[in-house]
RNA sequence: AGACCAGUAGCUCAGUUGGCAGAGCGCACGCCUGAUACGCGUGAGGCCGAGUGUUCGAUUCACUCCUGGUCGACCA
């Protein structure tokens, strides 16, 4: 039994095709499903995309946190099942066929095409990339069940959904209700306001001051600003506030009233006068003669009339605001508590009616110009100017959207407003300041759902109505069955189809109405609707009630994360998930958001070819704050991901490569604590990473587990494997060898387990090899292994800390070498250690000979805390002694500063207290409460940080010189045996020779040369050698012959 | 209206009981002796966005601004 050979080169693509190969024969998912059935719950729900656009690498960011948890969670020991969905009703695909017809006019859709057309169309196209989006999910490795997904259009789907909005009904939550909503009247919709966040622009319009005569005073005017001249003819009220001041003035000739507040604004430098002040009350009731008397309105309902209303503002305009309840939210509100009538002057397409005359069939927005000068010519017009402010435009039409008052039906959500926010507060959210913040914020400033929509794609409204106002809500077929006395089994439940099904009660003939129901309803309902509850799967449904985990982009909580818990509160009085997390949107490299129209799409399978899947998971998920919007580009996810990826790769290959020559005993049994030191060390940080490891995935924090991998990975690499290489191949003692190869192999097949969440096509492979290849019998799959767990019996903290003391010193030294300019390879008398305290110097002393190899220094000596040989800084420890005394602090500063450094240090290294004498006072220290920092050593190369302390001792011996010469000899000699392309097993005999100094070194050396350099042979002056070569260092030359040896 | 997030090295970002400011990339320099040169090491580089307050002490807490972003927002 023996391992595979490992490439080289790390290959994520070619090894991902190999694994998806290997999945996919194998059913390897749906293994690890059968698997685990049976073992407790853990519920994922997975956010229903529509598949009428192509997967970006944003749903690839989703995806790889989807697929990560869960792919955790069943080596935890549990069951994840991970059923797929789609969104497949709504105004996106309805605009697909618009496209493809070329017609975007509602009736125009209903005359030419028909709607029976139209949806058979739509419901072709839903899944017209459903292709694309199955090849991207497969090949990034995002395991889900996409045989047995939910499809809101399926009419069982609609049923759960129709049971559902009947359950709110029967709560007397749906209502039909009179509201100005934004349309766009183009396609004739209303719409969301998640999609009216689309289509927000910077316009200019214009910015007009309008005088409105005031009844019986002659001269006199109202001053009203507006910036919808077209809402005018609409005119039915002016608003004022109760509470604000008021004038009159007299300027060029007129009187005009308005906020005293906004004379500068309104009137600028014109001259002006002010006649008499007034309270906004006092203007209340007052009569002024209407602009435009096009359409027919009830002189004695009260309109024409001044109105107090609170959300009049003297932020801008002139105070007096003009209200068309047809076309204002505030100004409904106002009009439908004063009686006022609604009067719209603008048809449901947008454009003007036949009664305006002037602007007679005219789109509303392009009416401006044509009644700004019909004022003007009347007189008016006092001012008119234009300004820029941000309007919504239809996303998909371009045109503006008009606020327009109709009936809509709505879901009374503002009454579950409480609720929604104390069943929030226990919902564990990541990052958690979703919670309070941005999703909080928008559950208690929450307004009733406006849940219909006049289209034509999408779930059916569940109500039939007998044209009297009366209503009743269908909430499953049997009902509908049972109202009709008709079978229903073959109906499709969409329009047309369900608009034929009508019925006769109490005489009447009932039929549905004409609204088709908001998407965001249908994704909301999948935590019932996927299991076409409670038609069937009751129990199946209660178990994944509410869901442990889901996870989408932040867009979202306006979205999904909403319409999920909006329904779970009002139909089950629940959350619907346990656990989110919240992604932030990828942006391209320059911050920008990624949009088609922008063109800086990165496209997923750009990165799945050149990096690997792997690579990019590894970049999301280990590397970026899921809540920090973070820049993206090929180069960036090549560049990060792949420097870890290779790490781990060349250490398993060095492994493998090795484990191959040697027939190792993989199950031999080799008590750690008998194995060397280092393999303990190993073994220790192995545990501590499986610890933090853990902690981390089960807070959902894939970061922090990803940094504590990747900071082992670099341990191994590069203390454990560099320090322990020999010992693979050069050890002439088996049971050290042994514990070698027992030790990186049980690293290896740790590491690689818990990576396996994170890089499942890289885990598998190594998987395959490392673990499968010396024991068939294991599960099939890594995906089917238990989760490492940490042993405690290994733990060695105090190992731990005293190696990295170890790397620390041995990093100080080097950079104190590095600015003397000694190279590594010239070897050095002493190193120089002064220690911050008693423990870190037993651990530099009890690894001394790890520090000397790797520094290549002979001896090491430790300074004594107190030693003359340096001077001393004294610092307050700040943490230790702040609190206790406060304002000293400085003072005490100060005195330590200019104290005796070497009698505290000394004093401190005994273990004793000292006295510190103040102005006035004396405070006692003792060792802990100081820090102890040391400064350079004359004559030596010095570094210095955290109290440790290294000197290089930089003078050097001739027998150092001999021996540092020696060292660039062997490495020459092997350069050179590369150079005459040697194999590395080849023997050779060698020849060198030099000046005085190099013959001096050989003198010594030649024996250690030679072994070093696999040289069975010594002769110079060969006559025909192989390979030649001449070298200088510094004063020193030589040359080199090498030939093959034929012993 | 606003709400939320962010602002720390050239770049991308870490940094919680408040106590000497960190990593990776890039840059500079140095290192080839059987895993990696797609490698390893070292170094330079910081008014921790601005200000005020609390405190012996603030990158950290509070408040006010400024800048960028996200989600919102029909203010007439």
């Amino acid at each position: 039994m023996s391992f595979k050979e490992v490439s080289s080169r790390y290959d994520g693509p070619g090894l991902e095709q190999e694994v998806l190969g290997y999945w996919r024969d194998n059913r390897v998912f749906e293994a690890t499903l059968e698997q685990s059935a049976g073992r407790p719950l853990f519920t994922f729900n997975d956010g229903p995309p529509t598949a009428n656009g192509k997967p970006g690498i944003h749903h690839v960011l989703a995806r790889a946190f989807k697929d990560a948890f869960p792919r955790y969670k069943t080596m935890r020991g549990y069951h994840v099942p991970r059923k797929a969905g789609w969104d497949t009703h709504g105004l996106p695909v309805e605009h697909e066929i618009e496209k493809e017809l070329g017609i975007f006019d509602k009736k125009e859709i209903e005359a030419q095409v028909g709607i029976a057309e139209f949806t058979r169309r739509c419901r072709e196209s839903v899944m017209r990339y459903i292709g694309d989006w199955e090849k991207m999910t497969e090949r990034m490795g995002f395991w889900v069940d996409m045989h047995d997904a939910y499809f809101t259009l399926d009419n069982d789907y609609i049923e759960s959904v129709w049971n559902l909005l009947k359950t709110i009904w029967d709560k007397g939550l749906i209502y039909r209700g009179y509201k100005v909503v934004p349309y766009d009247p183009r396609i004739g919709a209303t719409l969301s306001s998640h999609e009216l966040a689309l289509g927000y622009r910077e316009v200019e319009d214009p910015s007009i001051y309008v005088r409105f005569r005031v009844t019986g005073e002659a001269n006199t005017s109202f001053l009203v600003w507006t910036t919808t001249p077209w809402t005018l003819p609409s005119n039915l009220m002016l608003a004022v506030h109760p509470e604000v001041d008021y004038v009159y003035v007299e300027s060029e000739g007129e009187t005009l009233i308005l906020a005293e507040a906004l004379l500068g604004t309104a009137l600028g430098d014109r001259a002006l006068d002010i006649r008499r002040r007034v309270q906004g009350s006092d203007l209340v009731g007052m009569r002024y003669e209407r602009l435009f008397d096009y359409l027919d309105v009830d002189p004695d309902s009260g309109v024409f009339k001044v109105y107090p209303a609170e959300f009049v503002s003297t932020e801008d305009g002139t105070g007096i605001v003009h209200c068309a309840p047809a076309y204002g939210v505030d100004d409904l509100a106002l009009g439908q508590a004063n009686g006022i009538p609604v009067v719209h002057g603008v048809g449901e397409d947008g454009h003007f009616l036949d009664a305006v005359e002037p602007v007679a069939g005219m789109f509303f927005k392009d009416a401006d110009k044509p009644l700004m000068r019909i004022l003007k010519e009347r007189g008016r017009l006092f001012r008119a100017e234009r300004y820029t402010h941000n309007y919504p435009f239809g996303w998909r039409t371009g045109d503006p959207i008009i606020y327009y008052a109709k009936n809509a039906w709505y879901i009374r959500t503002s009454q579950f407003r409480q609720r929604m926010v104390e069943l929030n507060n226990t919902i564990n959210w990541v990052p958690e300041h979703i919670r309070e913040g941005r999703f909080g914020n928008w559950l208690e400033n929450n307004i009733d759902w406006a849940l219909s929509r006049e289209r034509f794609w999408g779930t059916p409204l569940p109500v039939w109505s007998d044209g009297q106002d009366n209503y009743i809500c269908v909430g499953s077929i049997a009902e509908l069955e049972e109202l009709t006395g008709r079978k229903h089994d073959k109906l499709d439940l969409h329009r047309p189809a369900v608009d034929d099904v009508t019925f006769e009660r109490d005489g009447m003939t009932w039929t549905r109405v004409p609204e088709v129901i908001d998407c965001w309803f249908d994704s909301g309902a999948m935590s019932y609707a996927q299991w076409h509850y409670p038609f069937e799967n009751k129990e199946v449904f209660e178990k994944h009630f509410p869901v442990d985990y889901i996870c989408e982009a932040i867009d979202q909580t306006r979205g999904w994360f909403y319409t999920l818990h909006a329904i779970a509160t009002l139909v089950s009085d629940s959350v619907a998930y346990r656990n989110v997390i919240c992604l932030s949107h990828i942006v391209d490299k320059d911050g920008k958001k990624m949009s088609k129209s922008l063109g800086n799409i990165v496209n997923p399978h750009d990165v799945f070819d050149s990096v690997g899947a792997d690579a990019l998971r590894w970049y999301f998920l280990a590397r970026l704050s899921p809540d920090v919007q973070k820049r993206i580009s090929v180069d960036i996810v090549a560049d990060v991901a792949s420097s870890f990826i290779n790490t781990f790769w060349n250490t398993y290959g060095f492994f493998v490569l090795y484990a191959r020559l040697d027939d190792v005993d993989f199950g031999a049994d080799f008590p750690v604590s008998e194995r060397p030191e280092i393999d303990r060390w190993a073994l220790a940080l192995l545990n501590r990473t499986i610890r933090d490891c853990t902690t981390a995935m089960d807070r959902f924090d894939a970061k922090g587990a990803g940094e504590a991998i990747e900071s082992f990975v670099d341990q191994l690499s590069n203390w454990y494997v560099r320090r322990n290489r020999r010992r693979f191949w050069k050890s002439t003692d088996p049971r050290d060898k042994l514990a070698a190869y027992l030790t990186l192999y049980e690293c290896l097949d740790v590491v690689h387990r818990l990576m396996a969440p994170f890089v499942p096509f890289l885990a598998e492979n190594v998987y395959q090899n490392l673990v499968r290849g010396v024991r068939p019998d294991a599960p099939p799959s890594v995906h089917m292994t238990a989760w490492p767990a940490a042993d405690p019996a290994r733990d060695d903290d105090e190992l731990l800390y005293a190696i990295g003391v170890v790397q620390k010193v041995v990093g100080l030294a080097r950079a104190a070498r590095g600015q003397s300019g000694v190279r590594t390879r010239q070897p050095l008398s002493r190193l120089l250690v002064r220690a911050p305290d008693d423990r870190a110097a037993r651990a530099l002393d009890e690894h001394k000979d790890q520090i000397l190899e790797e520094l290549n220094v002979k001896a090491i000596e430790f300074i004594a805390r107190d030693a003359g040989l340096v001077s001393y800084r004294i610092k307050p420890n700040l943490p230790r002694i702040g609190k206790r005394y406060g304002k000293l602090i400085p003072v005490i500063r100060k005195a330590l500063e200019e104290s005796d450094g070497a009698a505290i240090a000394g004093a401190t290294a005994r273990g004793e207290t000292f006295d510190l004498p103040l102005a006035g006072e004396t405070v006692t220290l003792g060792p802990e409460d100081v820090l102890i920092e040391t400064s350079s050593a004359e004559g030596y190369a010095c570094a210095e940080e955290g109290g440790f302390l290294t000197a290089l001792d930089t003078s050097v011996t001739e027998d150092l010189v001999r021996e540092g010469l020696a060292r660039e000899l062997v490495r020459t000699v092997q350069e050179a045996r590369k150079q005459a392309g040697l194999e590395v097993s080849d023997r050779i005999v060698l020849g060198v020779s030099g000046s005085p100094c190099v013959e001096a070194a050989l003198g010594e050396y030649r024996e250690y040369l030679m072994a070093e350099t696999l040289a069975l042979e010594w002769r110079t002056g060969q006559a025909d050698p192989l390979y030649t070569d001449e070298r200088t260092l510094d004063e020193d030359r030589w040359s080199i012959e090498i030939s093959r040896s034929e012993t």
